[in-house]
DNA sequence: TTGTATGCGTTATCAG
DNA sequence: CTGATAACGCATACAA
């Protein structure tokens, strides 16, 4: 057809195929000119080494997986900007997956990483601390893998994750300051780590403070935002809450939602705080007070560490738990009278 | 080393790799023992076939490329996410390309991408109508492009889009009729097609009013926050418009941060109301009149589309404009005294 | 139903 | 500095 290939560069060229990889190879050993004369030809033929072909020559997808739970989320498409800077920097292709918080599709994915089809991993994880075999895999190939926010405490692999607890303490004890006497604690999933860590960092505030931990007060919310809605209005109407703190920031916004439809004044009768990357917080009616992480630099980091995993062939990399801080931001949501 | 392939699953299971690739490829000639054999021995020794070298064999990629100017993004994000799910259940991996409105990282990446590295491409544009040969290469390759919200009207190709002009042209006739006798248009980029449709129908609407239209309220920003603070500030407070029709989201969420700082009342001095798909629209101090675009849906429709171009070969593909319906959300932002 | 042989497009090795 | 050749891992045509 009309396709190009390095040969039929070569033979109208009439060189050789090895002399044309070179020109594309930043190799040294070729004439400056010859160079020049494949690079200017090949590029009006439009002509570019077959990147299938070359992989399968040598092993280097010059791809990197990303696998989140949500694309269309603050944090997530903050993160991944971040990854996608570094890893555009070194000319690295990325694959974006999706697991919609369904710990299956992590592991079908991983699995399916297992044919070389990247080189590394970034992921933020949707399952709990279980049988992570199917990630022990890729050890044995010798793909590396960087955890960033959601982690497997069990996995050995660097991971970067936010200071939650003292985050989650910092937020309760300011809800606690303003006057809150029944806190609640807002959580998705309370047995995956990072729900735990930021649960523990509330009560472990409450404790300081002597306000009884109260079990009835910790509501599990799902993925679904109208189940989410009944939830938080029966607890808002029976369990009548005068603060919330939120582990995740759609609930957050649920809690707003649930207010306006049953005139509850946030800050008057419910004060709110909730961990959220949303940029337009300040605009909220009222401003909704924030435990923000820092999305991007947390996806630059990742990114940064799976590179120098990948360049040192996984030795020597810190696979430990790299802490960067949130911020808390006190806005009218929380503010006392 | 510790890797394994093809040859060395058929050496074990001391059959030959053909039988092996077979029981990989759904072939029918095949006993259903001896696959069903390979298939747990491979899932045992954690063998896959390697992507890159069946791709060499076949021209399939399997892969789909998504380029857009901006990830963190609802709209854009919400759109990932449509053509996420379709290339799911195709089996499909997904390349994402952020252009950061460049023009020229557009055209690097389209010219990598015919290497071979994806079977089909899914992109929002950053340039203007010019010189689109980079993209024509594409045709020669039989890659397939679909274009989704900013398109190229020069080139040949599917395109979804949505009723842009009709909406532009709904939500000036609504600003004018709750009062605002100066209404400015918010754009990034003039030149571009978006803006300029979009432009057309701010225009029409004002002429079917008989409001005559002022080139000084034609706020043409850039894509930095503070630069675009600066713009508006000046603005708000030389030219004094008393609506603003911005095309699109982040101007808007400006123009609230500065009428908070300068003190303007939202509706009352200025009324607002914005191209956005922004989730919590509603929630906004005051919440905010939008023209919603079918994000999730228009990410489905494209990459719906792609498939369909990908399975015919690309014949018989309607490459025409696929126009989907926005949303008109009068909220506060926008309604009259 | 299974096995053998070939080639996909590239690059590294080695020889010149 | 350049060319010939083998090999990467797989899937198909063809033979059995």
């Amino acid at each position: 057809m009309d396709s190009i290939n390095i040969k039929k560069l070569a033979k109208e060229l009439n060189i050789s195929t090895s002399t044309v990889s070179r020109a594309f190879n930043d190799n040294t050993d070729i004439n400056k000119d010859t160079k020049e004369r494949i690079l200017a030809y090949a590029k009006q033929h439009n002509y570019l080494p077959n990147h299938y072909a070359s992989n399968l020559r040598d092993k280097k997808t010059k791809t990197l997986a990303v696998i989140v739970p949500e694309i269309a989320n603050d944090f997530f498409s903050q993160a991944i900007n971040g990854i996608e800077e570094v890893a555009r920097k070194k000319g690295f292709y990325i694959l974006l997956y999706r697991t919609d918080d369904v710990f299956e599709k992590e592991v079908s994915f991983v699995n399916y990483l297992n044919n070389g089809k990247a080189d590394g991993i970034i992921m933020s994880v949707s399952g709990e601390a279980n049988d992570h075999n199917y990630l022990r895999q890729l050890e044995k190939k010798h793909i590396p893998v960087v955890f960033f926010d959601r982690v497997y405490e069990d996995i050995d692999a660097a991971k970067v994750t936010t200071n939650d607890y003292d985050s989650s303490f910092s937020a309760t004890e300011h809800l606690i300051k303003t006057g809150c006497k029944k806190i609640a604690y807002l959580v998705v999933n309370k047995s995956i780590s990072i729900g735990k860590v930021r649960m523990q960092g509330y009560q472990d505030a409450l404790a300081k403070h002597k306000t009884p931990f109260d079990d009835s007060l910790v509501i599990d919310c799902s993925n679904d935002e109208k189940v989410n809605y009944k939830i938080l209005k029966k607890v808002l109407q029976d369990v009548k809450p005068d603060g919330i703190f939120s582990s995740v920031e759609r609930l957050a916004f649920a809690t707003y939602y649930v207010c306006n439809d049953l005139g509850i004044s946030i800050p008057d009768d419910l004060k709110v705080i909730s961990f959220s990357s949303l940029r337009v917080a300040p605009l909220l009616a009222p401003a909704l007070s924030t435990i923000t992480q820092p999305a991007y630099e947390m996806g630059v980091k990742a990114a940064t560490l799976l590179f120098e995993a990948l360049e040192n062939n996984g030795n020597g990399v810190a696979k430990k738990e790299h802490v960067l801080k949130s911020k808390l931001y006190i806005r009218k949501s929380s503010i006392g009278e």
